[in-house]
DNA sequence: TTGTTGAGGGTACAAGTGTACGCACAACCG
DNA sequence: CGGTTGTGCGTACACTTGTACCCTCAACAA
């Protein structure tokens, strides 16, 4: 008989330790903890490492941090990707955006804030990241919108600048969408449609001019 | 000769120890820290008190917080309600209102970084009073917004929700230009103008409707 | 097989945190 | 005037924080 193989190799069992790092944060937040009162020690304990031990994963607090917003923001593109390739010509696009992503942040409440946080952080690296997944997904979406403008032969002014009002609205009527009771929810997510629809139709007239 | 008046007053003194906590907490904000970094026993040492001393001023942390925002929003509503009002009419209301809120971001970048972060934090009170202070400023908008397109004659169609998507501009266009090197800031500053513009004639669009 | 590598653990430390407790003394009130 | 009040201070305590240093031992390369 030869030695037995190793049950599990190295490579995988520390990529198992540093989504189990990830995984305690991403928890954290969720239960409503805010990103910048997690320690170090903390999540380590969560993870059920030693504190000493989460340098073989992450340099920092800061660097797990920008790996959960990476990722966020690419689970978040796909997301809207898909309401804005898949969604049947005609019917209303902007209700289906806004109901898919406030879905998203719902169910992802604590990403979601974290990222609007950071947005505005002190921190420039967590800044940035944010910053650069809301320019990805406006981008995105203005391509999307100059592209549909021209199917319909509708001029559209300044797509761009468009997308940016648009992406700004979503995010922070999103987030403050999530401390609201129940009851007030709906009215809220029909006031960001009006508003988005508002966008888009002073889009059209300044593209007219 | 009768015993000598005390030179201050107790109420006085109490006063101006706490306006050094103050003072004191909002020059660490100005100088680049966010405000949950901020220790009490830190706030204590800069404003020359003892630490213990703090809490004959403040309950917490989060009450000199609050204080602090509580007085930057009446200062920026006095500044709004001035840009209004006094603005030559027929000159463009949109970028005298751009620019002296943009300004005066840059001459309070802590303050304002402060509340746009504390309008997406987990502690309710803080979130509540950054949210407070941008509805008011959002409402006395839909009010002169209400006001003068009825001197115009021209129909507006949800000048509050308008108003809402103005301030949310704003506010996140105008934090992030705090981060913007020197030469993109004009550009940045038209882009504003632009977008609140763009929502302007969508509203004039919608109450032809 | 043997030697190397590297993930994980344990101990230890200096620094910083909020705050309970009691004291001093100037301003205040009667 | 004498007693009360309350601001400010100093000490002390029990934590928590990041991380430096060293050890172990299983997986790996040769």
């Amino acid at each position: 008989m030869t030695s037995a193989l190793p049950k599990v190799s190295r490579k995988q069992q520390k990529a198992e330790t540093r989504e189990k790092l990830l995984d305690a944060a991403a928890a954290e937040l969720a239960s409503g903890r805010s990103f910048d009162t997690l320690s170090l020690r903390e999540v380590a304990k969560l993870a059920g490492i030693a504190p000493t031990s989460f340098y073989r994963h992450f340099h920092d607090m800061e660097g797990l941090g920008l790996t959960l917003i990476e990722r966020c923001g690419e689970s978040m593109r796909k997301l809207i990707h898909e309401v804005l390739h898949q969604a049947s010509a005609g019917r209303s696009l902007i209700r289906a955006s806004v109901e898919t992503l406030f879905d998203y942040f719902y169910s992802n409440q604590g990403m979601s804030r974290m990222i609007l946080q950071e947005s505005t952080s002190r921190q420039p690296e967590f800044r940035r990241a944010a910053e650069r997944l809301m320019q990805t997904m406006s981008s995105d979406l203005a391509d999307y919108l100059e592209e549909e403008a021209r199917e319909r032969g509708v001029p559209l002014g300044h797509a761009r600048i468009a997308a940016d009002s648009m992406v700004a609205i979503l995010f922070t009527t999103g987030i403050a969408l999530l401390d609201t009771p129940a009851d007030e929810r709906d009215r809220h997510v029909e006031t960001a449609i009006i508003q988005l629809r508002m966008i888009m139709r002073g889009a059209e007239a300044m593209g007219r001019m």
